[in-house]
DNA sequence: CCATGAAATGAGAGTAGCTGTCAAAAGGTG
DNA sequence: CACCTTTTGACAGCTACTCTCATTTCATGG
């Protein structure tokens, strides 16, 4: 639900015998930083953590931090499902509804991202309830996707990726996505988050369905 | 579009017989910021503008100017429709087509926004294109905005405001309204804004109506 | 295997937004 | 006019973030 760099490594960062020294250890600083963020943040909350302590834990300088992370909610938040699920959307068989499409890549991103690390999705959905300036970067991102999103409908529809409608239909879906993952982190996860997206999904297709208070 | 405090005064801030001397300077000064931080943006561009010209310029030291407005973003974005949108929704008839209702609400909105000063529109939307901090905060305030559409929705349709449903369906409906406001000013406010909102609404009843490239 | 060039890092100084405190000034009230 | 409350300004302080420059670390061709 992101831009950015680097992927989450399907591999360790050690076994990577095609990269040369240099990106390895780029790598492994990268997570290093994020490593030492979220356990900061776990043990003393976002606010209270500095980017010099991330710096000292991390075993870099601050001024690297801020080489490899813009912000310091983009530590917390950077990830980089977008391209992914650009991916999985062009896979998808053009004949098949679009909302179905959507729905299924939505489960996929889901399964994965889940799968990849459950803790740190909900302490990014919690912070991002919790602290402002992190809702406020991930509200940010939502531009990033929604402009991807855009590519996607109009490749799969045909028409201008850049008209009102298109756009405003992208926001809207992508806007619906967003305040599922607030809920979910506001009732505490208690929700399955796959079937909060489902009926995100039925809203997004049908808008209310009548009286069913 | 916004939450906050104070209207913006269809009255000037002298004759208010009713209101006490403290109460009319605070006015003031709240309107001399936000002309000088105007001014000032206009000039030279928001970020080179620091609050320190503002308050100078405002003839206030620095520490009022974050009195009366906790961020600098706020200077900007800060007004204060949403009460008076959520006023106008109750006062429509409850047998109206709630698509019906949002629509008007929205037109009176617009008409009532650009009337009362048709720069500060443009140069606000302008600025939520072109300063990331601004389109930031004023993401931000979407999920107050939301909050209070939720409101409104669960009084007309008897949901519960607080269900994923009506959160969900609210948030697509503010999405689609940002994304319009972003479009407006990207291409340079050539379009009547009222028609883009009212095609916005086409897109947000019935969806991507089938090919029309 | 070493020398040369390129890239990454660290150190430090500087800016600006924002917070908090406290004493002085201005407004309201008897 | 005196007393109390609210608003203000001055100042100190914190931290995210930027920029510059010297130093270190890796890559490469001879």
């Amino acid at each position: 639900m992101n831009s950015m760099t680097a992927a989450p490594s399907p591999f360790s960062p050690t076994d990577r015998p095609q990269l040369g020294l240099r990106e390895r250890k780029k790598i492994k600083t990268r997570e290093a930083i994020r490593t030492a963020t979220y356990a900061l943040v776990r043990e003393q909350g976002y606010d209270a953590t500095t980017i010099e302590q991330i710096a000292e834990r991390a075993e870099v300088s601050p001024s690297t931090v801020f080489r490899y992370f813009p912000t310091k909610e983009d530590i917390v938040l950077t990830d980089e499902y977008d391209p992914l699920i650009m991916e999985e959307l062009r896979a998808r068989p053009m004949d098949e509804p679009w909302m179905d499409t959507l729905r299924f890549v939505m489960q996929k991103a889901i399964r994965l991202g889940i799968k990849d690390d459950p803790e740190v999705s909900r302490l990014r959905t919690h912070l991002m309830v919790q602290v402002p300036a992190v809702r406020s970067r991930m509200m940010e991102s939502m531009s990033v996707t929604g402009t991807m999103l855009c590519q996607a409908i109009g490749e799969r529809t045909g028409r201008d990726p850049d008209s009102l409608e298109v756009r405003v239909y992208a926001m809207a879906i992508i806007g619906g996505l967003m305040e599922t993952s607030l809920y979910w982190a506001e009732n505490d996860h208690r929700d399955d988050f796959k079937d909060l997206v489902d009926r995100t999904m039925d809203v997004l297709e049908h808008g209310l369905s009548p009286e069913k208070p």
